[in-house]
DNA sequence: CTCATTTCATACTGAATGGTACATAATATT
DNA sequence: AATATTATGTACCATTCAGTATGAAATGAG
């Protein structure tokens, strides 16, 4: 009955997310967006609503695949250490690659609109609590297999990886020396100690 | 031999900086500036050039009070562990308070600009590796004074806390439970282990 | 084929942006 | 007091901004 939309609407959509994700709300023109998604503006708006609602909705699919994606890393290894490890490692490595570093889309947004835009405030508050609950049931998986100290108090030890996680993520974007990285995650694996080995 | 200048300049950065410092780069506009600095557009470029030349002469004096600020502060309090708390424990009422928490200057710059302007990546890191020095230096003089377990590594810990610092303002943003703030930091100050007492 | 409906492309809107030209006002030196 | 020099206030510039009016194009239903 009607004319079909030409354009896929999730490409279009991920293009604005990684808009979005690269320069944050204010620095990104529609006319960037228009251009990357390979849609016109009029088409932008009855697909998308303004700016603002556009942002949203690529804020939200963006959480949803940042805490899969981190759930999926955080269970590929047995050891809770290694998965721990490993992750805070390849968040290193992938900064200090040639493309300046996005950095992680609900950091850079709480940073710019949290603290002039409840509905973002809410948002990303509530993003990095579910996060917290992902490390907390991880720590709690170390626990129960004997690979980690039962006097580990796994939800402020997650608590505190979170905000690790943060600090690390936003530092990496001025490209600090390696070793001062490295020995950041050391500390922050040194909260999770293992089990006493017997003796 | 020439008019004086009308507007004290220092009052008129500091206003700026308070600007840039609240809205970030981007979103503060000249008319914001000048309105808050109580100058004319002609005035303020011919005092501190372009809008970006302002932004780093602020930002200069921002990081250069910053450094002094955290400098007293940790050195308040003989005890170490105590400065480091009072001073964490502050920066968290500070973000509770009823305006929006502005946060730390150079954390929202590193977000905003440093990924997109090597300049700012090497200023905000210099500042951070700065700030790191006062930490490490702070927890020297602990273990020198024996308030603190000896075996200590001085200057992973205080990276590891800077990151911390780091973590803990940008999360403030978004006004997370204090519960979780608490454990956070408590989790920190654990780092700082005190010297076991004789037996 | 005809018509109703929706999408698309073009071109536009008013407002706001960063930056500046210019004339006037104020000072210090001579 | 006359002059050279700098600061100020006004009014402007071209450009870009987010958002939209409009008409053509494309589809499915009858």
């Amino acid at each position: 009955m009607v004319r079909p939309r030409e354009f896929d609407e999730e490409k279009a959509l991920t293009a604005a997310m990684q808009q979005f994700w690269e320069k944050g709300f204010e620095a990104t023109s529609l006319t960037d967006l228009t251009s990357s998604m390979g849609i016109q503006r009029p088409s932008l708006y009855s697909a998308f609503g303004d700016k603002k609602q556009l942002f949203e909705t690529a804020f939200r699919k963006y959480t949803q695949a940042h805490a899969a994606s981190i759930r999926t890393s955080l269970q590929r290894h047995s050891s809770v250490r290694e998965a721990f490890r490993k992750y805070f490692e390849n968040l290193a490595d992938e900064a200090y690659g040639q493309a300046p570093s996005r950095g992680c889309f609900c950091i850079n947004t709480m940073v710019e609109l949290s603290p002039h835009d409840e509905k973002f405030e809410i948002l990303t508050r509530e993003h990095q609590m579910y996060l917290s609950v992902i490390f907390q049931e991880t720590i709690e998986r170390g626990i129960r297999s004997g690979e980690l100290d039962e006097a580990i108090n796994a939800k402020q030890t997650a608590q505190s990886l979170i905000i690790q996680l943060i600090g690390l993520t936003v530092f990496l974007k001025a490209r600090p020396d390696r070793s001062f990285v490295a020995s950041a995650i050391e500390t922050a694996l040194s909260l999770i100690k293992p089990a006493k080995s017997e003796g």
